[in-house]
DNA sequence: GCTCTCATGTAAATGGTTACATGATTCT
DNA sequence: AGAATCATGTAACCATTTACATGAGAGC
């Protein structure tokens, strides 16, 4: 069976507590997207190759669901992961690749696309800090313990918030930029000195 | 002709000068890497729809090469481009994966997976950092220039930058975790006071 | 002698998304 | 009445990587 990252991630999602296929795909949608059609055939793998066990949940008023849980062959694995070295990080940033073009278009196509790009990175530094606040709050001495997974969650949220302040910072700086921001003065009443 | 984003990328590249696909892909490397299996495919591709032209330089010491170069509607075409807007940055890190797991190991694979990335994020830094020292002092009126493509890629290098040195500070954050920072303690002699 | 750089490509495989199928319940 | 949530899956397609093929010249 081949174990790609994405196999172990699910697994140390798993590890965390027992859950199903639905509740995977929504838990990895803020950490890193994936859809059902990718979850549900990699823990049928996990399952058949003996890293994963299920068991049937009947639901009353919604459909009854399938919970899966890692086997100690499944712990072994990913501890094993944990021994090696990450490749670089892979970024697919359309954002970015249009900035490399932007200069053949005029500076209110920078504006606009930053102005768009402020808005997401607003919206995700909100999402994060409420993420933040959560944490502290609901398990302020497990953020402290290392063998809790709430330590790696806030560990992984503070880089989050981190970043995209700086990512947010870089926008502002670009608004500021000449071009873009004679544009503002102009429309600006002038300033009472 | 199906235009992804690594075609529009390509297009960019090409319009800033025209190059080989051997060149785009170096080119790329530091930005948004691509293999050359991956390249030329796209370059037939934009040739044979009339987005790019090619022609033969023939080379001394060396193979000839096929260089190719943007025509008016490929620019029309990426133009276009500019006015959409971006999909959200997909961010594939199988470092942040391995810290969402960490907890089941002990402190030390944190130390090493964060030692090892800090490695990797000062190379980059450095890297970085000289491009900027490069513009700064052989482009020194282009990075100021909306209309000149290095203005693109001094504020693509300076944002990479800020990330960069937001994501040490993180790294090194981690290392005085009390978990990892007390086996320092002890490896250290007493603090002269 | 060995590895690196230059240079262009094809074939096979993997990773991931989009689209489709199904259906009850709850919210607007 | 229509959309959203819960719930599981398959088939087809797209994007990207790995592996392969070829070959000359430069540097160690």
């Amino acid at each position: 069976m081949i174990f790609n990252t994405t196999t172990y991630l699910v697994l140390g999602i798993l590890l965390r507590e027992p859950r199903s296929g639905y509740d995977i795909v929504k838990e990895l949608a803020s950490f890193r997207p994936a859809k059902s059609s990718q979850i549900y055939p990699i823990l049928s793998k996990l399952e058949k190759n003996g890293y994963a066990s299920s068991s049937q949940v009947l639901q009353t008023g919604r459909p009854n669901k399938k919970v899966y849980s890692v086997t100690s062959s499944g712990k072994e694995k990913l501890k094993k992961w944990l021994d090696t070295s990450p490749e670089p990080p892979v970024i697919r940033d359309d954002f970015l690749s249009m900035i490399f073009s932007v200069w053949i278009k005029e500076p209110e196509t920078l504006e606009r696309l930053v102005l768009q790009r402020l808005d997401y990175l607003t919206e995700r530094l909100q999402y994060f800090t409420d993420r933040q606040q959560t944490l502290e709050t609901a398990f302020p001495s497990e953020i402290r313990n290392f063998y809790s997974w709430h330590h790696s969650n806030y560990l992984l949220t503070r880089r989050r918030i981190a970043v995209t302040k700086e990512d947010i910072k870089w926008c502002k700086e670009v608004l500021e930029e000449p071009a873009i921001a004679w544009k503002r003065a102009q429309a600006e009443p002038p300033s009472p000195v």
